[in-house]
DNA sequence: GTCTATAACGTGATAGAC
DNA sequence: GTCTATCACGTTATAGAC
């Protein structure tokens, strides 16, 4: 997974690493994706990174020029999970988009489930710098605009099933309705007087209507 | 706004502030909500906070002993604001929950046009420092749990009108699909492919679909 | 209350031995 | 490639004059 951005990126110009990484190097990305993904770019030491890797601060500036540069490719391998999901599961030429659609809200789930801080990480960060550019490096853009889900999208949507409004109505209803429970955990956990368990739950319960929630809004 | 929860938090013993603040004092804390909610806690320093403000460092750590406590003040005080819309209108004796419902989907929107960064800040720093303390501290829970809005919705409930959840579910689902657009707008805007003035027009023109989406959610 | 000057500390990055 | 030691700088916080 790591070496298909590397590769992107290269590709950009963006950095300059050769893709055959040793095993150290993996260990400080592997350190650096944790640490970053906790607790931001601001708010992370690199020393943290060095320890979490169990080698030297040198020994990380020594692979990567700086920070800045360690930190750009974790955002990278972070936007590419956070989109894995969507992008596989949208070129299935097999399945229907309803299928589609409830196969991706089950793959957010799961993957929120394992790593609840990954959306909000992503966000505030793309918030905060200038890295639309890393944005546009992944290719996301192309992948979703071509894909088969958005050819089936159109296809209902010609075909009067689905009202006649742009794809992204449909992707921002599904990420909305997923990822936000996740993000606002906390603060929706202290309003409904919930432990963890208890909104685990909560969650799970609640996917088994999201999926349908969705397919309404396409109504016309 | 300021003084409610300044008084809050006196009540809590968590600061020890006198609530007549003094014009410079007010001044620092208008600086602090715009640098802290920009930059979040880890960014920001505290300089760029004095010279917002008009005023040197030292008078900074004169009227609030630390960088920590200054956050605080700003945390709860954006808290409160972001829940401000939910609270004062979920009271309104005269209304319907429909007519709320909506009247809460508007007023986010109209907020979030103004600070689009305000969720993401407040569930950021959330989800990071333990300020679960400062959370109780603002006593929604209550004002949540025995809101008119809360009846109402549970004399719904036992008629049979609406599918017998807990008001969570509904709240959950308001926040998701009002909130998240606002946060993930670099991401959506380019998967969308949309300048900034057309995402904005999108928005809006959701806005109108996003309160009929919400009732559906709600039938049994 | 408000300022200047500075202390005390933490952090990113590098030099240089091995 | 990997380490120890250290630099250089930025930042929070305080001392002390006015």
């Amino acid at each position: 997974m790591i070496s298909f951005y590397l590769r992107a990126m290269k590709k950009q110009k963006l950095i300059l690493i050769e893709e055959n990484t040793t095993g150290t190097e993996q260990k400080i990305i592997a350190a650096a994706i944790k640490i970053f993904q906790a607790k931001g770019f601001a708010a992370t030491r690199t020393r943290d990174i060095a320890e979490e890797a169990g080698i030297n601060l040198a020994l990380l500036n020594y692979y990567f020029r700086s920070k800045q540069k360690l930190f750009e490719i974790v955002l990278l391998h972070s936007m590419g999970e956070f989109m894995k999901a969507l992008t596989l599961l949208m070129n299935d030429e097999d399945t229907s988009i309803e299928a589609k659609i409830a196969a991706i809200v089950n793959a957010y789930h799961e993957m929120l489930k394992e790593k609840p801080s990954f959306p909000l990480f992503i966000l505030n960060e793309l918030g905060h710098g200038n890295h639309t550019v890393l944005l546009k490096a992944t290719g996301l853009k192309k992948i979703y605009q071509k894909s088969v889900f958005a050819l089936q999208y159109q296809a209902e949507v010609d075909r009067g099933r689905f009202a006649p409004r742009p794809l992204i109505w449909l992707v921002t209803n599904i990420m909305s309705l997923t990822i936000f429970p996740f993000m606002a955990s906390p603060l929706l956990q202290m309003l409904g007087d919930l432990e963890n368990k208890q909104y685990q739950l909560f969650l799970s319960q609640r996917k088994e209507s999201v999926t349908q929630w969705i397919l309404h809004t396409l109504k016309p």
